[in-house]
DNA sequence: GAGAATTTGTACGTATGTATG
DNA sequence: ACATACATACGTACAAATTCT
C-alpha cells in the first residue's frame, strides 16, 4: 500500500513520497512527465488540493518542475537535491 | 476598494499586494503580526483558500514568515526584498 | 488549572478559466 | 469539438498548538 490513512504522515507528504522514489529508482526520468493532479486523484483516492500540494512539495524540492498547463516533469539531473529527505 | 472581482489580477495577488503596501508603508513593522486568514476572509469576502494563497506569496517573497499555530508576523528587515515586485 | 477562542495545517468537494494537444 | 492539465476560487470540516479568559 502505497498511502496509508492511518499513518499519521500528511497524505500529500506520503503521495510526494511516492513519486520521489520513483525518481530516485529511475523508474521517471528527467523530463518525464510525473502523474497530472488528476492521476494522482484518481490512483490515490485523494482530493486534489492534496495532489497539489504533493507536487508543490517536490517542487521546492527540486525533484521536478512544472509547466503551467502543460504538466509537471521530472527535473534535470543539475537541478536534483543531494539528498534532504 | 482594495479587492478589485472585476480585476483580472487574481484575487490571491490582490490581496498579497494589500498587505505588502501595508509593510512598504510602515504601518505593519517588523514583527508586527499580519491579518489573519481568517479576518483577511471576514474582511475582504474571500475564501480562506484565497488568503492562503496571499500569504503563502508574501511568504515565497520573503516580506513576512509563519509561526505554525501562531500567525505570520513581518519578517525582519534582513529578509525584505530589494523590490521585486 | 480548566475551558473557550484563535490560528494555522491538513483534507475533502466543486466549479470556472485558460492553455495545450 | 474534445480531452487534458494547471491556476484560481468558492465552500466545509476537523486537528493541533497556542493564547486568552
Amino acid at each position: 500500500m502505497e498511502i496509508d490513512r492511518f499513518d499519521p504522515t500528511p497524505i500529500y507528504q506520503q503521495v510526494a513520497r511516492v513519486v520521489r522514489d520513483r525518481i530516485k529508482a529511475g523508474e521517471l526520468k528527467p523530463r518525464d512527465p510525473i502523474p497530472s493532479e488528476s492521476s494522482m486523484v484518481a490512483d490515490h483516492g485523494i482530493a486534489r488540493d492534496t495532489a497539489r500540494a504533493a507536487v508543490a512539495l517536490l517542487r521546492e524540492e527540486g525533484w521536478v518542475m512544472t509547466l503551467p498547463q502543460r504538466g509537471s516533469f521530472v527535473a534535470d539531473r543539475e537541478n536534483w537535491p543531494a539528498d534532504e529527505t
